[in-house]
RNA sequence: GGAGAAAUGGCAGAGUGGUCGAAUGCGACAGUCUUGAAAACUGCUGUACCGCAAGGUACCGGGGGUUCGAAUCCCUCUUUCUCCGCCA
């Protein structure tokens, strides 16, 4: 969400730049801005209200104590129009503000200068590339086919007892799952993130304090009869651990990971696009979180980058590193870098990382703040990224890995499997 | 799930209808003293909104109500604690 005084103070570069998004902002920016003004004016005369409100009740409890009982009844009716006055202000006041915040709401993130112009994925910049693409051995299968001919997932048995996208993964596949797991914890870990284990249920207000709330609401599973959502990240509760907390300055940077499943409804996404481990409703990852100072986020964005190309490069996978276009920029990101990998036997890229600068959106709506060197309150910068999603480097590792003789895991991982093949 | 108790500033803890944004202590910050530090002493110390400012308004877990006036009374929700039940 954007500070509306923000708004206030660059009305054109808001509008300007939500353009890069294909969003046409002008309309809503001068709605909210009336809406503001019509805010600070009622307030104005709701607090000149309850002022002399206020003023009755004293000198009425003065004429109390000075037993003046009748001259106290006297005033006590002047007070009753005043009274209905600021019950109408009030309610107003409730009013525009409601309306104000549903407003605020729907008013994406701006993007970031650097962000390239563009409507969709096509449009994304890729700004590095590494690792060669592997020649496969004949008759090479894809993952879900791979999976199936070593006994690693089975798909059929998680329609049974859940749903489509919910797999069963077994034996080699589960320890290699698990494996995966601890690497990138360790591997986070090292980096300086503290481990995190958080609740895979959150409630409505940390919904909202990351922004899946109110847009995205049939993107996640709901358990409504306590009004709790299954997260679809672990950016939900370990951003939120940061909800209406003022951070000291010198805790800068505050980085936390963890490991959560992710429960994703995704409506709507169904073909081929689907396949096997390409999207699930259930699905593991490790996260990255900072809470970081302003000036230094960016700084941060570079070395999150870092951290992720790294993981792919122990792990041997072709990836790539795409630079978001507005088209394709989450609603609160300011700048996003996307991590694919590429799968050979699919032959397509698969997104397995998504590291993005929230700058204040986040921040405004979680009242993470710090006091500034003038003891001014300031919101924070948040940053996360996955580090990494599991089922589509499970998907690359099968498919890129498959030789002859079995698939074979990379050196990194050995350590994590206890195997250096699946056979 | 049942019965009871509680929720106050960074922390501890007073305050049961009127001048309470809130005593007191600790902590933090600034200063005096000191070669330096400690101790002692002095001062200061919440957030948000409106206003150029003076100042005003709101906030004592959340929401609602009673009252001229609520931290204080009532309703409701949430959370915590104690006891009982159930349970990994």
């Amino acid at each position: 969400m954007l500070q509306t005084s923000f708004i206030r103070e660059n009305k054109e570069l808001v509008i300007e730049r939500l353009k890069k998004r294909n969003f046409d902002g002008k309309e809503i920016i001068y709605q909210i801005l009336k809406l503001d003004d019509d805010r600070k004016a009622n307030q104005q005369q709701l607090d000149e209200n309850l002022a002399a409100a206020n003023q009755f009740a004293k000198q009425i409890g003065e004429l109390h104590k000075s037993g003046k009982q009748e001259e106290a009844n006297l005033l006590k009716e002047q007070t009753v129009e005043l009274k209905e006055i600021s019950n109408t202000l009030k309610e107003e006041q409730n009013s525009i503000a409601e309306n104000l915040q549903q407003l605020l709401y729907r008013v994406p993130n701006i993007p970031n200068e650097i962000v390239p112009a563009g409507k969709c994925a096509d449009d994304n910049e890729i700004v590095f590339e590494e690792g060669s693409i592997p020649k496969l051995i004949e008759n090479a299968l894809p993952h879900w086919e791979l999976a199936k001919k070593y006994n690693l997932i089975d798909f059929e048995l998680g329609v049974k007892v859940t749903g489509a996208g919910f797999p069963f993964y077994i034996g080699q596949g589960a320890r290699l799952q698990r494996a995966l797991i601890n690497f990138f914890l360790d591997q986070a870990r090292d980096a300086g993130y503290t481990e995190i284990l958080p609740p895979l249920m959150v409630n409505e207000a940390s919904g909202y304090g990351t922004g899946q709330l109110p847009d995205k609401e049939g993107q996640m599973y709901h358990a409504p009869i306590d009004d709790f959502y299954l997260i679809p990240t672990a950016e939900v509760p370990l951003t939120n651990m940061f909800r209406d907390v003022i951070v000291k300055k010198e805790d800068f940077p505050i980085k936390v990971t963890g490991y959560t499943p992710c429960f994703r409804r995704e409506a709507g996404s169904y073909g081929k696009e689907v396949r096997g481990l390409n999207r699930l409703h259930q699905f593991d990852k490790v996260e990255i979180v900072q809470i970081q100072h302003p000036a230094e986020s960016y700084a941060t964005l570079d070395t999150m980058v870092e951290h992720v190309k790294g993981l792919l490069q122990k792990l041997e996978l072709p990836y790539r590193v795409l630079k978001l276009c507005g088209g394709d920029l989450g609603f609160t990101s300011a700048l996003t870098y996307d991590m694919e990998v590429f799968s050979a036997a699919q032959v397509k890229w698969l997104e397995v990382s998504s590291v993005s600068n929230f700058e204040t959106f986040q921040a405004n709506r979680l009242k993470c703040r710090y006091k500034d060197e003038n003891g001014k309150m300031q919101l924070v910068h948040t940053l996360n990224g996955s580090a990494l999603a599991l089922p589509r480097i499970l998907a690359a590792l099968l498919e890129n890995n498959q030789a002859k003789e079995g698939i074979k895991i990379p050196k990194a991982l050995v350590a994590y499997t206890g195997f250096d093949l699946i056979k």
